[in-house]
DNA sequence: ATGTTTGCAAATCTTTTGCACACTT
DNA sequence: AAGTGTGCAAAAGATTTGCAAACAT
């Protein structure tokens, strides 16, 4: 359909993606960009965010858009939710079964063609809620 | 548990949750700042915003963190799902029985003290849809 | 009178973009 | 050589905050 420009593989991006693929956590661009700086000192967040930016666009990455907060890039991009620790911030994944069905339920009653749909929890993560036993 | 200062319901506040309350749209801060502001015409942005905190800490209105996108306020409080149309940015309200139960799967899965959930629908709305339709 | 709330402007924070140069193909 | 990608800095968009004056209690 698109016309794709046809893409380079340079050092930041190829690196870029390295990082991203060895964590499972689910870091914001910025912290990403903490990581690539220990292998290329000079890369600047621009870079981070245009190369997340098409990767994600390519299916390597998926950006996660966390509501209410800053976003996340998540190197796993099989179908899968998310919880979200209100103390820390920190993003898990969450080991529940795609629901595909409800989204034919609400096209039923809305009218919408619906594209996709996320679940995202809110919890306390049992760091924090260890951190927090200890403290009262 | 906090000891809240005593709020005084000023005429911004409350024109504010009138005109919030008045539409079943989910304006952004922006959006409500105009309809305030014909009521009000020197009502400031900031004023408008530092009311919805207010006013959700109070569970008066419903912060509406959609994600990848600016925020949106609900004069229903009550637990409901929502849906965005991709093309026009529309929030609506989706007709879909909240799913308590599986707060309580993700808990005893990942170890979280689950606070709250939220299911956020991506689509094309109707309008959007006949407009494509007519384009092609 | 007291202390919350307002309007304004400036500050923050995250993400995007213009530009000239560097690098991949 | 051609043109995508990079680093830098500035821009943009949304939300928050400091401050002095205004207002609700």
């Amino acid at each position: 359909m698109e016309p794709k420009t046809p893409r380079r593989m340079t050092r930041q991006r190829k690196v870029i993606l390295e990082e991203l693929k060895k964590v499972t956590s689910h870091p914001t661009a910025d912290q990403l960009h903490q990581m690539v700086r220990t292998r290329i000192p000079t890369v600047s967040i621009a870079t981070v965010y245009r190369n997340l930016e098409i990767l994600s666009e390519e299916g390597q990455v998926l950006k996660l858009d966390v509501a209410g907060t800053q976003r996340r890039f998540d190197g796993t991009t099989a179908n899968h939710y998310h919880i979200r620790c209100s103390l820390c911030g920190k993003v898990d994944d969450v080991e529940l079964e795609p629901m595909e069905s409800i989204e034919e339920t609400v096209r039923t009653s809305c009218g919408y063609k619906v594209i996709t749909h996320r679940i995202e929890f809110t919890g306390i993560c049992p760091e924090c809620a260890a951190n927090t036993e200890s403290t009262r």
